[in-house]
DNA sequence: AAATATATGGAGTAGTGACTTCGTTTACAA
DNA sequence: TTGTAAACGAAGTCACTACTCCATATATTT
């Protein structure tokens, strides 16, 4: 691939991202618009809309997963587990995106790619989990799919009734408390 | 108006709700098929599809907003609080619809009828919650916005991640332990 | 610097979906 | 039962959007 393409594809990516992140449903236009390039360059490097949709979610999923994976390595597994999700729920607020992939992870539909990186994040997040219950940091009886959906639901909520920060912490808080072992 | 006229507003009434509960971006043609109408006759009755949409949403949040006023004469205002977001997050699961309108009742952009029945809605909601309050049944310091967030969210996320029946009932145990009393 | 394969952008094409027009039909009153 | 105002549906218009074509421009190789 010549040079130039390889910057315009990545424009493109980082354009898609920030377009689809405020709304899934913007035009290909939009995003060759921001991007800086006409729209046969878009349909040049993705056949197609979906390719461009599944390539975005592909990255934050790689994305959500590798902050797991880095934070599986901490100290203190308990902390670890509770802060990625406070960083999941409280970046899904900002971008719609986020909240979208996280639904499309798990529900199938999407392409190879995205699914295969959907299955690497559940894990990673499983991972994060395990650690948690084994030091104790919540519950041993709650198993991966309901709070894998726990973290989903308080994304979606949170982004689709535009908390603020204080109210979308207090929510967590409750949720929180539902996830710690019972005293 | 006329009789037929009448008739055939009610049964668009009927056919939106059910084409949108399945897909909010279904289009007017769909509605018009199954309620057994012209367009043109859809659009006499709704001048744009927005109004229509309003109108199916606030038929559901007055639909909730009953139920919740009918539990609210409940003997025990415990259960009356918790069969009442059981219900919900059970019926979002099969209704799309419902969270969508959960959502727009608390972020405004709705119409002005959309928006009262949403507020009637959520009063009635918030009655239950002080009730199962006041009885012990909720913890005291958990207030309404984080509560209701805790709704909406736990309603799109048994939405979006189409959770079985089991795995959906025990999310919500996760959630309903959050909101108890601490022991 | 010339040759050439590779990439580009803007003007098209096709399909869809919201909304309108208008000739026809139907409910209802006299 | 007949007149007429109200309501109807089918076929159109218009705007938008995913996707294609092609003449032009640019990177790379020698």
């Amino acid at each position: 691939m010549r040079a130039d393409a390889r910057d315009n594809r990545a424009r493109i990516m980082t354009a898609a991202d920030e377009v689809f992140g405020q709304s899934p449903a913007a035009s290909t236009d939009d995003v060759a618009k921001l991007a800086g390039v006409g729209i046969a360059t878009v349909f040049r490097h993705f056949a197609t809309k979906t390719e461009l949709l599944e390539a975005v979610l592909t990255l934050r999923l790689e994305r959500l997963r590798d902050r797991a994976l880095q934070l599986a390595g901490s100290a203190d597994p308990g902390a670890a587990f509770y802060e990625f999700f406070t960083q999941v729920v409280s970046e899904s607020a900002s971008k719609l995106a986020i909240a979208e992939a996280l639904t499309a992870s798990g529900v199938a539909a999407a392409g190879e790619e995205a699914r295969a990186a959907g299955h690497g994040m559940r894990e990673a997040f499983d991972g994060l989990l395990t650690a948690a219950q084994k030091a104790g940091a919540v519950r041993p009886d709650a198993h991966f799919p309901e709070v894998y959906a726990l973290l989903i639901g308080s994304s979606r909520g949170a982004t689709a009734a535009r908390l603020d920060a204080e109210t979308r912490d207090r929510m967590l808080a409750l949720v929180y408390d539902g996830l710690k072992p019972p005293t």
